[in-house]
DNA sequence: GCCAACGTTGGC
DNA sequence: GCCAACGTTGGC
């Protein structure tokens, strides 16, 4: 299983919104990035996720999993995007904000730090374990 | 609100 | 196929 980090802003998508959307999980859409969209297509069902807003927040916030591998992107039709989609697992316990992951010796090569544009990341199995803790949540 | 970093587009 | 111009993202 591979872990992942979703990026969103919580005024176009929020965690709340993600939670409402229960276990039939939404559409990850709207990705228009080569990078990203390729991350996606390696995505399985039951990969795991952090779901991280940007702007305001700056902070992951959740847990999700991968309930879709990668379709075509219903809110286009360019068929050169798809995306996966996504479902709320569940709630860190408190925030862990990107100050604190900067600050980390432990997260210094995530890619959440090296690349901040990148909306779609890979995330290593350490960086997993680390931030789940600062967010004492249970990883699994 | 600014701007650096990055990705994409299009002229040559 | 290169690269300048432009648009977007996201941290500050």
């Amino acid at each position: 299983m591979a872990f992942w980090l979703f990026k969103s802003e919580a005024t176009t998508w929020s965690w709340e919104d993600q939670v409402a959307k229960g276990d039939a999980g939404e559409e990850w859409d709207g990705v228009r990035n080569y990078q990203a969209r390729n991350f996606m297509r390696e995505m399985k069902i039951g990969d795991r996720g952090f779901f991280y807003l940007s702007q305001k927040d700056k902070a992951v916030v959740g847990i999700v999993e991968v309930c879709a591998e990668s379709h075509p992107d219903s809110t286009t039709d360019d068929d050169r995007w798809e995306c996966v989609d996504i479902k709320a697992v569940r709630a860190f316990s408190v925030p862990v904000t990107l100050d604190q992951i900067k600050s980390d010796d432990r997260l210094a090569d995530m890619v959440l730090v090296r690349n901040s544009r990148l909306s779609v990341q890979p995330v290593a199995d350490r960086e997993w374990q680390v931030v789940c803790e600062l967010g004492r949540t249970d990883p699994d």
